[in-house]
DNA sequence: CCCCAGGGAATTC
DNA sequence: GAATTCCATGGG
């Protein structure tokens, strides 16, 4: 056993009384916020939808799957705006992205980082869309994609099918690294992290979203490469305080 | 100048 | 499997 499974748990109550839901995935084109979770939490900076449990249309899901390529390694806000230039030359869909140029797609994403292997991610996702004629893909269809590895694959999975996959990122691994006394999960294999916080509980894919973001956001605010430690909400729990 | 950010493939051993 | 190296922009 990684983790225990009360470690699990109580972790993600602590979360969620310090950040509130967050509503991912934050999907660039639905940009009208939610009022009360703003007020409430001091967050949502564009189109955040907290607890609103709008259903997504082919397109979004469309666009979340390329943010999850877009990101790779990369900060989100740079990884946004090559998204929101995505939506502004209209190829949030796999045909319009095998139709545009490579040069040009590789133009377009450019804010985002190694954009010459993310336009070629993009259209080889895009490919096997149009071959499976748009249908869900499985974890295993996702991961013969040429740039797409486990936690790409997971992140679709979770945010734009709907599906119950844990997502294990840079961000998951160091914090649950931090507040657990097992000094092994920076190098556990992914499936085996993945697979142990999946069966510590019998989480609703709606909890198993938030859990990632909250990790994500605690990630930015303290538990960063570079533990930023005053006001942590986990003092108690961990190795660092 | 430095380090960092919501990885993944290719190569080598 | 584990360790390297490459891919590359933008913010602090």
């Amino acid at each position: 056993m990684l983790i225990e499974n009360d470690l699990i748990l109580k972790a993600y109550d602590i979360l969620f009384d310090r950040y509130g839901p967050q509503g991912w995935w934050p999907l660039r084109s639905r940009k009208e916020p939610d009022l009360a979770n703003q007020e409430k939490f001091g967050f949502n900076k564009g189109g955040y939808h907290p607890g609103k449990d709008i259903a997504l249309s082919a397109q979004e899901q469309f666009e979340i799957a390329c943010g999850a390529i877009l990101t790779q390694n990369t900060n989100w806000n740079n990884a946004a705006a090559a998204v929101d230039s995505l939506i502004k030359n209209n190829l949030l869909s796999a045909e319009a992205i095998l139709s545009v140029k490579s040069e040009e797609l590789s133009d377009i994403i450019k804010t985002s980082g190694y954009y010459n292997q993310k336009a070629k991610k993009l259209k080889f996702l895009s490919a096997l869309l149009i071959e499976k004629d748009g249908c869900t893909l499985s974890r295993e269809e996702l991961l013969s994609v040429w740039g797409i590895g486990r936690e790409t694959a997971d992140s679709i999975l979770l945010y734009s099918y709907g599906k119950p996959f844990f997502i294990i990122d840079l961000y998951t691994r160091r914090f649950l690294s931090r507040i657990s006394e097992n000094d092994n999960i920076m190098t556990s294999s992914y499936d085996d992290l993945r697979e142990t916080i999946e069966g510590a509980y019998n989480f609703s894919v709606k909890q198993m979203q938030e859990y990632h973001a909250l990790i994500v956001i605690h990630g930015k605010n303290h538990c960063a490469k570079k533990a930023i430690c005053v006001d942590c909400p986990f003092a108690k729990e961990c190795k660092y305080n």
